[in-house]
DNA sequence: TGAAGCATCAGCCTTATGGGTAAAAGCCAG
DNA sequence: CTGGCTTTTACCCATAAGGCTGATGCTTCA
């Protein structure tokens, strides 16, 4: 589909010896990739950057160092963090979703699932090339707000007043600041914010935030 | 580099009959794909689904109906929910970062903006078909919590049971049902949330539930 | 021209929240 | 085993938040 006339340089990292060689035997022979090089994350891997200059860096996060599974190494995540800042994209292989947020904190373009099939890992190193965020789907529920159109509460069901209240209470802001920035008295923002609770189904501030973000109703 | 026996089956949705000419043209001759019907959004697509069953829709947000940007017509959103529902992936073309959130609710798989190139956007639609969620990259920042790694804040400065206290305070609970929760006083749940203050430099719970959230320390 | 919804304001009351200060018990590492 | 960190509890007090009832203008729509 692509007539990449160059080669995508991938470089593979991983702790373990195995899931090297593996990925490496699996990517090696598909038409387009060009596996520059393998590492080891214990090992510094600016050498090779400077080397081979990969287009595209596939990291395994699967290696779980603690009994926790939601634990993976800050090095390999501060490696990825330079890694995009630099702009080179990176996938991450992680094992256990809990990752999937320590991944994309780290500036992970990419996200798969361990045992994703090579197929589907060679397309989602070239979406990533194509400037794509590429999320296994079961794993992107962990990092995008979970919504669903079937909750009933709409952007509609609140008047235009009551979403300006709403988002200055997502701010943060006390009754009276919120009272002074739109120009009312703080009995009014009471009368308002009861209102919000009331349509949202909760009982405080703090909880109509939070529910108002799950909602989409507001950005964080 | 995928040898697909049989295309892809792609039905495209606009409501621009211009969209739906030029979309239809840019991939109708790409290897790999079918393009088995052309709608306009405002019909009843059903019929279409039965004939053809297509593979993937392509679903095209950028018409907008009002001189606000954000907004879509929500025949559409609902279209794509119920599409979702049925298990078949839909990738939303979109022309403003705003109706990304909607798009996403909605339950598509794949959201784009509406000017990709169609090298891009055919790559995008077999990573949809592997069960790949697929994001362009300037707008996932609108769906995805914009963290930083540069955040001073990290997880490593709040003690375990600071970050539990913070979880409770996320669920929108008073003091006095997080102190039953762990069992114990309401007074040390006070000194708690107050270091929990301190340590993100805000002022009220619900500062420290939104700013714990832009963190990521939290999922909300 | 009513009815309905919205926005505004008020008083009163209870509870929740947060600041300041102090101190004791448990635990882990040097 | 001592020193630091975490966790725990306690007190007082000022303020913020939220429930309740009631009221006044304003638009919009039938």
């Amino acid at each position: 589909m692509q007539d990449n006339i160059v080669d995508l340089r991938l470089l593979i990292v991983s702790n373990e010896p195995l899931a090297r060689a593996g990925l490496s035997a699996l990517l090696a022979d598909q038409p387009g990739l060009d596996v520059v090089g393998l590492e080891n994350s214990y090992f510094d891997i600016e050498p090779t950057l400077e080397v081979f200059s990969p287009d595209v860096i596939l990291w395994d996060l699967g290696w779980e160092p603690s009994p926790r599974d939601d634990v993976v190494a800050q090095h390999d995540l501060e490696h990825i963090s330079a890694l995009s800042s630099d702009g080179i994209p990176v996938v991450a292989l992680i094992s256990s979703p809990g990752i999937a947020r320590d991944a994309w904190v780290a500036g992970a373009m990419g996200i798969l699932v361990r045992d994703v099939d090579v197929d589907t890992l060679v397309i989602a190193i070239l979406a990533m090339t194509s400037n794509l965020v590429v999320l296994d789907a079961t794993i992107s529920a962990n990092l995008l707000p979970t919504l669903s159109l079937g909750d009933h509460v709409q952007i509609e069901d609140l008047t235009p007043r009551e979403l300006q209240v709403l988002q200055q209470l997502a701010e943060g802001l006390p009754n009276k600041a919120i009272a002074n920035q739109l120009g009312v008295s703080e009995h009014t923002i009471k009368f308002h914010t009861n209102s919000i609770f009331r349509k949202l189904g909760v009982r405080s501030r703090t909880e109509a935030v939070v529910r108002a973000s799950q909602l989409g109703l507001i950005l964080l």
